[in-house]
DNA sequence: ATCACTTGCGCAAAGGTTTCCGCAAAGCAT
DNA sequence: ATGCTTTGCGGAAACCTTTGCGCAAGTGAT
C-alpha cells in the first residue's frame, strides 16, 4: 500500500509540540510564539504537508465538491460547458464530479442519489431528454442544497437556471432565411417536453408569422436527436411533395445528419436547401459547406451556472432566478444565397 | 444552510441503541438479534441513511477517487477516453476528478499538486504536448501512489501505460497512400518529445522504405498541434517546388487545418492531394470528403487505463506493463484514387 | 448448584482537523 | 508583595464510521 500522508499529529511528535498549536502555527494564529510558529512551518514545508480534506470535509460539513449532471460527456457542447463549470469552481477552491446520464432519466436518477451519497454540496444539471417528471430533484430541494439548471431546464420558480435566448434566436434563424428567399422553412425540433424545443418553435413561428408566411404542420418534424431520427425526419422532409427550401436543426446532431442527408441526395447546400444549425463553432467550420449556425457561448454558460450555484452557496435564501445568454448568428455558406 | 445528512448516532439515539449496534445490523452481522437489526434497518431506509465517505475515507484510508489529467477536455478523443475510464471506475464504486492541463507543462504540475492534495488514491494521465522533463510524477512513485498513462506517455519501464499501435497504423497509412498511386507523400508531426510523434514517424519511414521511396526531410513538418501551426505546416508542403500528393496529419487539428488549406488554395482531395488523419469516427464522417483515418478505439483506451489503474490498486507491487491497443484504417474518400 | 460457553449488545479507539476553554508563567500596576 | 492581565501553549470535544474487546445475561451440561 502507499505511504500516509503527513499529519498535524506527525509534525506535533517531532517538534515536541501539541496538535493545536501546530495547526494554530500553521495559520498564523497570534497566540503562538514567532519562533515556535517559524519551526513549525518550516518543518511541514519540508514535510510537504497538506491539510486531509476529509477531515476538514467531517469537520466543517462541506465537501468542496461540486455534482455535475449532463446527457452526453463526449459532446463539444457540455464538455464545454463542463469547462466553463471547472474554471469558476477552481477559483473558490471546489472540484467538480461529473456524471452522464446518457439521456436516460433513469441514469439522470441514479446519477442523484450518487452525487448526494457521495455528500457533493449540490449539482449542476442538463436534464436528459427523456426527462418529463422531475420529483428526484426533490431530495435535493428538501435538503436545501444548491441546484442549478441550464440548457434543458424545469421548475424554473423554484430553481435557478441559465439557458440561451432560445426564442430569439430561432426567430433570427427564421428571418435570415427569408432574407436570402427562402420560403417553405422547415424546423427538426427535438422532444416536446424539452424548454428548448418549445421555445424554438415559438421563436420559429413568430418568425414566420412577422414575415407573413404561414406555419405549415408539416414542416414542423420532431425526433429524439439521434442520428439515424433526424436523418429519418430530414428524409421526410425532402419526400414532400412541396420540398422545403431551408432547414433548420434543433441543434449539431440534427444540423449534420440533415446534411448528410441533403447531400446524398444529390442536393446543393445552399442552392437547393438552406441548412442552419444550433451548434458551435468548431463542428461548423469543419463541414462543408461552412454551416450558418447560432453558436452558443458554451464556456460562458458553464461560468453562469457556477456562479449562480455559489450564489446559493453563499446566499441559501437567495430567490431563483434565470439568466438568459445571448447567442449569435454566424452567417456562413449553407445559407447565404445572396451576396 | 443545508440539512445534515442523517447518521448512525442519529439512528442510534432515535432507536435507543448504540452506534455500534447500528453500524453492525446494517451489514448483517449475526452478534445482532434478528429484531433488532429489523428495526435498525426500517429506520435507516426511512430515514434514506447512506454512510458519510468522508468518516470511511479517514478511517480506511481512502477516498474512492482517481486523478485524470488530460491536455484538454473539450475534444471528442479526451472525453471519450474519459468516459471509458469512468465505465469502469464506476464497477468498482470510484469516481474520477477530471482536471485540464490545457497543454500547459505548468497546469499540468498543479494539477499533480492539487489532486494529491484532495488525496486521490492515483492518476491516469496524458501528457500534456509541452512537457520534456517528468520529475513532478516523481511524488507519485515515492508515495507508491497508483500512476497510468496513456496516449502520450514516459518512463514506460516504470509506469503502466496504454497507447495504440502508433508505428503500425503510421506504415499502414503510408502502404495505402502508395497503392493509391502516391508517390511524394508527407507527413506533418507534432513535438518531438511526444512519443506519438516518434512513433509514428518511425512507421511513417518504414513504410516508405519498404515501398522503395526515399524519405524526404522536406516532406516532413513539424508542428505544435494548434489549428494555426498546422495550417502553415501544410502551407509550407504546398509551396514546395514538388508539391506533395498525399498528406499524413498526425491528429484531428492538424488533419481539418490542413483540409482547410488544401480547399482554400482550390487543390482537389484526393486528387491532387490525398489526405489521411490519426483522428476518430465522428469527425472524419462530417467533413467533406469524408476523412480516411486511423480511428482510436478511444472508449477502450479510457477502459484499458482503468484497468490497469486497478491492478495496481489490487497488486501494487506488480511490474507495470505496457498495453498496446489496434487502431483500424479507415478508408474513405479523401484518400481512394483508385475504386 | 456450579462451570463453561454462547448470545447480544456497548465501550472506546482510531483516522485528521479546528476551536473553545483552561492553565501556567510572566508582565505590570499598586 | 499582592492582585490583575497578558502571553503562549495543551487538552478535549466534535464531525462519522468501523471493529476489537469486554461484559452481562442466558443456555446447556455435569
Amino acid at each position: 500500500m502507499s505511504k500516509r500522508p503527513v499529519s498535524l499529529k506527525d509534525l506535533a511528535k517531532e517538534l515536541g509540540v501539541s496538535i493545536s498549536t501546530v495547526s494554530r502555527a500553521l495559520k498564523n494564529h497570534p497566540d503562538i510564539s514567532p519562533e515556535v510558529s517559524a519551526r513549525i512551518q518550516q518543518l511541514a514545508s519540508e514535510r510537504n504537508y497538506s491539510p486531509n480534506p476529509l477531515a476538514m470535509g467531517l469537520l466543517k460539513q462541506q465537501t468542496k465538491m461540486i455534482g455535475v449532471i449532463v446527457p452526453d460527456l463526449v459532446t463539444h457542447f457540455y464538455s464545454s460547458i463542463i469547462s466553463g463549470i471547472e474554471s469558476i469552481a477552481k477559483q473558490r477552491g471546489y472540484y467538480i464530479l461529473i456524471s452522464s446520464s446518457n439521456e436516460s432519466v433513469e441514469k439522470e436518477k441514479e446519477s442523484i442519489q450518487n452525487l448526494l451519497n457521495t455528500r457533493v454540496e449540490g449539482i449542476i444539471a442538463c436534464l436528459s431528454q427523456e426527462t418529463t417528471s422531475f420529483s428526484h430533484f426533490e431530495p435535493l430541494l428538501k435538503n436545501e442544497l444548491p441546484l442549478v439548471f441550464f440548457d434543458r431546464v424545469c421548475m424554473t420558480d423554484r430553481v435557478s437556471s441559465v439557458v440561451a435566448n432560445n426564442e430569439e434566436a430561432a426567430y433570427q434563424i427564421t428571418r435570415h432565411f427569408v432574407e436570402n428567399g427562402c420560403r417553405k422553412i422547415a424546423y427538426i425540433s427535438g422532444p416536446s417536453q424539452l424548454n428548448i424545443s418549445q421555445q424554438r418553435i415559438q421563436g420559429y413561428q413568430r418568425g414566420l408569422h412577422e414575415c407573413g408566411l404561414s406555419a405549415n404542420n408539416l414542416l414542423l418534424q420532431q425526433c429524439n436527436l439521434s442520428t439515424s431520427e433526424a436523418t429519418q425526419a430530414t428524409a421526410r422532409l425532402l419526400d414532400l411533395p412541396e420540398r422545403p427550401d431551408a432547414i433548420f436543426g434543433i441543434n449539431d446532431t440534427v444540423a449534420f445528419a440533415a446534411m448528410k442527408e441533403i447531400k446524398r441526395r444529390g442536393l446543393r447546400i445552399p442552392e437547393d436547401i438552406a441548412l442552419i444549425g444550433f451548434t458551435d463553432e468548431f463542428h461548423a467550420t469543419v463541414v462543408d459547406p461552412a454551416l450558418t449556425s447560432i453558436t452558443h457561448p458554451t464556456f460562458e454558460i458553464g461560468q453562469e451556472a457556477a456562479r449562480l450555484f455559489f450564489r446559493q452557496i453563499d446566499m441559501p435564501s437567495a430567490p431563483p432566478v434565470q439568466s438568459i445568454l445571448k447567442t449569435k448568428l454566424v452567417v456562413r455558406k449553407s445559407s447565404q444565397r445572396k451576396p
